[in-house]
DNA sequence: AGTAACACTGTTATAATATAACAATTTTTA
DNA sequence: TAAAAATTGTTATATTATAACAGTGTTACT
């Protein structure tokens, strides 16, 4: 028997972002670029947003929601433009080491591709995070 | 013409570390896990090293020459057991979530898979870091 | 061999990133 | 509507990493 209850709070957690949640979603999406935690902070202090931990918070939230993935070896944070994107775990960015600016892969591919990859090697693959650097068309 | 001595010295540099570059090195070699900056700061304080500072920058330079990588997504650092690596820049790694081992892919043509993938989307490669997420061999 | 350039050292202090703990409140579930 | 769960605000602290500076050792080149 499915529970629909269930699938509509699914569908529910993801639309109905609390306020913390949705002034720290709104900035990341205004913004080119990757922020990190902090400025994140300062960018939303007008908004009563007053200590890391309810930036973190949100944060937390809204990547295991999908809506944010966290660039991790610059230790910042995008908001995701995939529409209906599955990669709370999973990434795949572009990032431009001119501009800073990063673009999500979509390819859905990468998942398998990176699966019999590690098959190849008995490894048994769950997620991934791949970060590409070099140079965006804009820059060049 | 040919710069013998730059060569050579290109070759010393690789090979004759300094004492704090050696201890560090050889805590992490010793490692079957990565370790992070404080563990291995513990972990070598008997043979001297007695700041952060010392840590980083023995890890700066071990990073640079291509000895040592560092896993991103764990704020945590490898040894590399790759014979001359020329992963400087671009990694490669298995992460087992059960062991916490990690295993680093020689697989040279990933970077040329980046390379064209990149392309693909009118972005130029330089370099990449891939964190594969699993469950390896042993644990299963 | 002498010297300038450079890399490494030790040390102290501090910056940047992230989490813990807890009581109060709101929202969701049933 | 009451119990359960999630979110909030707050203060404090843990973790990760760098800055700054004077001193020492190494290397490269005459």
């Amino acid at each position: 028997m499915i529970d629909l209850k269930r699938i509509k709070y699914g569908k529910m957690k993801k639309e109905k972002l609390t306020k913390n949640q949705q002034t720290v979603l709104s900035l990341l999406e205004q913004s080119n670029e990757p922020l990190k935690a902090y400025t994140i902070l300062s960018g939303t202090q007008k908004k009563g947003i007053k200590a890391p931990t309810q930036v973190y918070r949100a944060l937390d939230k809204l990547i295991e929601i999908g809506k944010v993935h966290k660039i991790e070896s610059k230790n910042s944070y995008v908001a995701c433009n995939i529409s209906n994107c599955n990669a709370m775990t999973s990434t795949s960015f572009l990032i431009c080491e001119k501009c800073e600016k990063v673009t999500e892969l979509e390819k859905d591919n990468l998942k398998s591709f990176f699966g019999t990859l590690s098959q190849s090697v008995n490894f048994e693959y769950s997620d991934h995070n791949l970060e590409i650097f070099g140079c965006c068309n804009a820059c060049r």
